[in-house]
DNA sequence: TCGTAACCGAGACGGTACGTCCCGTCTTGCG
DNA sequence: CGCAAGACGGGACGTACCGTCTCGGTTACGA
């Protein structure tokens, strides 16, 4: 026998409620009792599909970012914009609640980067080997401080993240590129 | 009139008890009620000298940090390393906790900032401006990136947050150093 | 919807235990925490149930009251030999708790009244009506020191609650009938 | 050495201030702390003169008691009236609540007896003892309804405790004088 | 077409931490 | 040494949420 399937309904409301809770009280002080009732669903159906309040925002972002348009990958600049716009809003406070939860649940850290972190880096290493001239051996490096910036300022919120930070960024990697690599010859 | 004063072993026990907790548990699985009884206090008296387990940790790290050696600020590898090999431990996971619940608690942010954060910057600022050749008008932004990546690495814990990391930064800051800044005209 | 129903095992497992502890420990060094832990039950079920420790034990004296026979109504001594005996225990010293308690809780009074106390002294007078010859007039005050002297040596504890009362209570109405009314001509 | 002398100022302050918060909250509202703090006064000079909460109210209700006039033994209804006078306003309810705490503190209940209880009662024997013709041998169980009947109606506050009452009572223990005793031969 | 398995809402259950209040004790400095 | 002040360890208060558990009622297959 199969049963009664699961209802899109219901879950689309928890999702929803979920991400109106986090933008109304933020991520800490979100409760999954909370959520169910202004689902208006029952709890149980909550802990039916999924284990933690961080699982169930989890999804919700996944469905968020996906949702929102493909990143482009045209250029650094537009890309670092769109991805700045993106976290400087809902989205970037509940990933960053994420994130300080996954310090103590290690694998709530595996589940965050293979579904949320990982692609993004993904595109922007394609960006970046995209560009010309390329910037040379340290990329993973490059990478780092470029989305370090991001996270910095997410959540350290004493520059903003905005784009004119995506245009800083993107003159700083083309001086970087421009410059001899560690391991270079300076040209002649 | 005076009143007992306060009982500076009671203090002591209390800080030391949240770190312990914390290195045990992780920054949110800890509560102030496990606190005191780790302490060996009353509950109140957690209560009467912090507002919040937030408060309580952020007065822990400040010690924590303060009591540890001054950064050397003689060369930035250095200066990286320490602070590198502050961050990767039991300091770096509260704080980073800490930051989170300042995502949804701004005064918080600020003390953070004010207590821990903010010192550490005007350090590495320091010596910054110190290095030969100095790295142009977008101090800020290369502050940014490199106390960025430290962020990036200490929350999502894809690379290790090492001494080589304090290398290949200096290296990276020197590429930068050298070559032409934004405003400037190049070298013909 | 209706939601899963009532424990009724949890329920009387909170009676018996508040009781238990009222024998062994006295009325007002009870706590809810202890009735819970007793009871084995979770502290939150007895808040859901009952607003006050008063509340509950109410219901408890009131289920032990009406479990307990039904007073005999036959003839006024048995009816005081039965009541004096259950005033003279366990029941005795948790109603007199709670008689302190209205003191200062105008409605619990009411309840104490309306569930306890009430009752009780209605039967009283349907038992003295009933004696012939009739009492008299002052029947509202006849019920007052009858029931006046169990609650005295209830709670002041100078002389005993026993059948021997209860029998020179008797003796003492059966002359206040005889003896003229204050109405009344004296016989000639 | 001996020191400072104990402060009668705080003493008196300290009573007060105690029946002005039982007045106001009730007995068992009332907390030592909050006493210290109307009395203006330190919380240790309330330990070092009186061991709990009853004790201190018991010599507040002595106090009381004692400087109120002395009550006239000239006729029973007199000093029925004055006795009832008393005990319907703060001191009855505070009395009440020393009694119920004496329900599970029987030292208690032997000093509220000694200093309270019993010189009204071997008054009231007194009263009864010279009253023309005396009331015969149940001279006890007498007591025990007239002082029952005022307990019942301070605590149960079904009637009211007034001058009235008084009359009643009165008239009642004449009938029951004019009556035979049990023991006697009615007179032929 | 009808049973039945799995869903859904509601909400009580045993727990546990919260932040507050008071307990009774202690430790200051002043009188 | 008494006293006001007030911090201390302890413990109950009433509340909120946790994750689990029953309820009655509701689908949507598959026998």
């Amino acid at each position: 026998m199969v049963g009664r399937p699961r209802s899109e309904q219901a879950r689309r409301a928890i999702l929803e409620a979920a991400l109106r809770l986090c933008e109304r009280d933020g991520y800490p002080n979100v409760t999954l009792k909370g959520i169910a009732e202004e689902a208006g669903t029952g709890r149980q159906t909550l802990y039916r599909w999924w284990d933690t309040k961080a699982d169930l925002l989890l999804e919700a972002m996944t469905y968020l970012v996906e949702s929102s348009r493909a990143p482009s990958q045209a250029d650094l600049q537009t890309f670092l914009r769109e991805t700045f716009a993106l976290a400087d809003g809902a989205v970037g406070r509940v990933v960053a609640g994420l994130m300080a939860e996954a310090q103590s649940d290690p694998a709530l850290g595996e589940r965050l980067r293979a579904r949320l972190i990982g692609p993004r880096r993904a595109t922007l290493r394609a960006v970046l080997e995209r560009m010309p001239p390329p910037p040379g051996a340290d990329l993973d490096l490059l990478i780092d401080m470029i989305f370090g910036v991001m996270w910095y300022r997410l959540l350290n919120r004493h520059a903003p993240l905005d784009a004119s930070l995506a245009e800083d960024i993107t003159t700083l990697v083309a001086r970087i590129g421009a410059s001899p690599g560690p391991d270079e010859e300076r040209p002649g």
